[in-house]
DNA sequence: ACGGCGGTCGTTTTT
DNA sequence: CGACCGCCGT
């Protein structure tokens, strides 16, 4: 979580130069940092800087010598965590910290495991199963069980054995009243030939990580005791997020010196559905008795209303610490809450909220659209890329962040364009073609002296002899393929290029000869780049559409909306926040209110809770009153978490829903009338309303627009200069002299 | 080995 | 509605 308390306020006293992280802490933070040793629960609000007091503790502990590197365990749940965790350790020590155990909880099961990994019958150099390897090896041991895999699905077996995993039961421990009806009451036996065949392969799934590691500390004692007296500081990010077994482990390695420090929201527990469980956070001191508990209730991220608007829908769920959070800040706007006709109408109406956000000069990285469900994203990015709104789905598709496919890009690119140094040099020596680093140097001295592309320097260099005659050679062949390339591309579709491409290459044949594991999927992901190209006309188009794409990952500077599921926002802020589709069956999801009952209402409720705390200064609830589900039409109700919204932090938008502006030719774009709880009422009216509507849309766009014409050329504020491919409606289909080939409305287009 | 067809099923996601 | 899977046929 980024930081955004604001700059120190100066303690009380003045601070000696040594203690200058403590400066700004305050005086729960502070409480929290320099707590003594024993078990000690950070119950921390969102917003309230519970990342920075983990991490300021943790360096307090190694400043003032209390404990060494190498005796202090620091868990996180992901990566991404623990390097932010690493950074600011070390920003704040001021030198490298090495010797810690710090890493996901996956990663330290994974130290220790093979630190003893003949202990449970593996060896050290045991594999990790992903998700596809354990489908596969739930259906192998379905099928030798005999056992129907339509009827009992092989994603169903390994959802129960990874259950009964994160609950840390090994087959020996599951009880009897859970073994429950799998294949007829055989999950457990199902289990037991899962784990058999794992050990024949000297793997491991996830689970098994930490379930191992349980077995070892719980059947050796010498072991456990090792590692007890070693961790004389233990310290748990995002506690409520801890599964059992997870839990287990932590409360074995904790039992010498008791010094653990977990830091964590109840009111952010939003993974129980993969096994995380808010009673460990609710228990902790059960668990740990004498246990110390400081909440962090000051928060320094969001407005008076935001804060009040979250704090009143929270207070609804019964299994919960408490926590009051309040703010020195301003009271700033109300919540808005809109209330738009379909979805189409909800992604438009944000997204003019968007552009006039821009217009008052503030910027798109500022803002987030916050989705319940990832297919809701697919609205608001066509309605987005319609608007030239520049955007990036967070959690997307990471698909072309793999390195086979930003290899195969690579090729492809540079057949494109010849002189994309980058792509050449990615690519030039892979497969291995004897163009190793010192003829690349060569080729860059060329390149730089002659101020041109590696591509033309490589030509330079074959007429001379600075190279090696056998480099020479190579390099030589490796151009004339490209440029051979080149000249398939005027009649070859992309696809067909890009078989020819990675197959004389020797790319594709690359990962055929390499045995490794992994090898088999990534040639099924060219497969699938390969079958991706088909839906482009021209390679220019393919690759502008990746570039695009790839600048999600690569580039975080970029200036952009982000569009993202709300628990994917989990632990970042926005200046101005979209929280989309607030419907009853969408958000509470239906589904998880089948399957949980009362429990999952309080869940989906901590996820709207943690979505109204992402936003700074700025936020925006809407929901649809017809939503298209599985194809077919149907009104929904707006969401009860709506009315859970303390009403003086709300201001209400809601517009008529009929009153559209490209269906009444009366509709006033002027200021929303407040129309309380209207959906509700109307609501069998408006299912009838629904399919005489959906003909008129039927109607309208078929109707071609009628100022411009198949092959004019036209003008976009950002997309520039194209001609008119196709009209369906008021959208085109435009070949952009520079941005490749899109479909927009034709509202934003000028003739020229 | 691959492609076409029909049936099923639809949340959230990290390691 | 559409994506994905598995089966069957070539």
């Amino acid at each position: 979580m980024s930081d955004t308390q604001d700059l120190p306020t100066p303690q009380p006293g003045s601070p000696r130069p040594q203690d200058s992280y403590l400066q700004g802490l305050n005086p729960e933070q502070h409480a929290a940092v320099v707590a003594e040793d024993g078990p000690l629960l950070v119950l921390a609000g969102a917003g309230t800087g519970k990342t920075r007091v983990l991490t300021t503790r943790l360096a307090h502990l190694l400043i003032t010598g209390r404990v060494r590197p190498g005796e202090i365990l620091a868990v996180t749940f992901t990566n991404k965590a623990a390097r932010e965790m690493v950074h600011r350790v070390e920003g704040l020590v001021g030198h490298g910290v090495q010797g810690m155990w710090l890493g996901t909880f996956h990663a330290m099961g994974v130290r220790m495991l093979r630190a003893h990994a003949e202990l449970v019958h593996l060896k050290s150099n045991f594999t990790i199963l992903d998700t596809d390897d354990q489908q596969r090896l739930a259906k192998q041991v379905l099928q030798a069980a005999n056992i129907d895999d339509k009827k009992w699905p092989p994603r169903a077996l390994v959802g129960l054995i990874q259950r009964w995993k994160d609950k840390g039961w090994r087959p020996d421990q599951v009880p009897a009243s859970e073994v429950g009806d799998f294949a007829l009451g055989k999950g457990l036996e199902l289990y037991e030939a899962y784990q058999g065949r794992l050990a024949t392969l000297n793997a491991c799934d996830f689970g098994d990580l930490l379930l191992h590691c349980l077995t070892i500390l719980t059947q050796h004692p010498d072991v456990l005791e090792r590692y007890q007296r070693r961790f004389k500081a233990i310290l748990v990010d995002e506690y409520q997020d801890t599964n059992v077994a997870q839990y287990l482990w932590l409360r074995l390695l904790a039992q010498t010196w008791r010094n653990i420090t977990c830091v964590g929201d109840d009111d952010q527990s939003i993974y129980s559905w993969r096994g995380a469980e808010v009673g460990n956070i609710l228990r902790f001191e059960q668990d740990f008795p004498g246990a110390e508990v400081i909440r962090l209730e000051r928060n320094y991220r969001s407005t008076g209303h935001i804060l009040g608007a979250a704090s009143g829908l929270i207070a609804r769920n019964r299994q919960r610490h408490g926590k009051t959070l309040w703010t020195d800040d301003e009271e700033g706007q109300q919540v808005k809450v809109a209330g738009l006709w379909d979805e189409e109408e909800e992604a438009r109406w944000i997204g003019d909220e968007i552009e006039s956000w821009q217009r008052q000069k503030h910027k798109l990285a500022d803002v987030a659209v916050l989705v319940r469900a990832s297919f809701q994203t697919r609205a608001l990015e066509e309605r987005f890329i319609q608007m030239g709104l520049p955007y990036r789905v967070i959690g997307g598709p990471r698909f072309y962040e793999r390195a086979e496919i930003r290899d195969a890009i690579a090729y492809l690119r540079l057949v494109a364009s010849p002189d994309d140094d980058l792509a050449f040099e990615r690519i030039v020596n892979v497969p291995k073609r004897g163009i190793g680093d010192a003829a690349m140097k060569t080729v860059h001295n060329m390149a730089r002296a002659g101020h041109v592309s590696l591509y033309l320097a490589g030509h330079a260099l074959s007429g001379t002899d600075d190279l090696a005659a056998r480099t020479r050679t190579s390099l030589v062949n490796f151009l004339h393929m490209v440029d051979r390339w080149r000249g398939d591309m005027r009649e070859k579709s992309p696809r067909e290029l890009a078989e020819t491409v990675l197959d004389e290459s020797g790319y594709t044949e690359m990962w055929r000869q390499e045995r490794s594991p992994d090898a088999a999927g990534r040639l099924e992901n060219l497969k699938e780049l390969v079958k991706a190209l088909e839906e482009f006309d021209t390679l220019a188009a393919f690759l502008e559409h990746v570039s695009l794409v790839m600048e999600n990952a690569a580039d975080p500077t970029a200036d952009m909306v982000s569009i993202m599921t709300l628990h994917g926002a989990k632990g970042l802020e926005f200046q101005n926040v979209f929280l989309a589709g607030w419907e009853e069956g969408l958000f509470p999801n239906q589904r998880a209110l089948d399957e949980g009952g009362a429990k999952a209402l309080e869940e989906e409720r901590r996820l709207a809770y943690v979505g109204i705390t992402r936003a700074r200064r700025r936020l925006t609830i809407s929901f649809a009153a017809n939503r298209r589900v599985y194809g077919q039409w149907s009104s929904s109700v707006p969401s009860r978490f709506l009315d859970e919204l303390p009403s003086k932090h709300v201001d209400h938008l809601e517009r008529a829903p009929d009153a559209r502006p490209d269906l009444d030719p009366f509709f006033d774009d002027a200021p929303f009338a407040p129309i309380p709880n209207r959906f509700r009422s109307r609501r069998a009216e408006q299912a009838k309303l629904i399919e005489g509507r959906a003909e008129i849309l039927q109607v309208r766009s078929s109707t071609p627009s009628r100022k411009f014409d198949i092959g004019q050329r036209i003008f976009h504020d950002k997309f520039g200069y194209g001609r008119i491919e196709a009209i369906e409606g008021n959208k085109l289909e435009i070949a952009f002299e520079k941005a490749g080939r899109k479909k927009v409305v034709d509202s934003f287009v000028e003739a020229t």
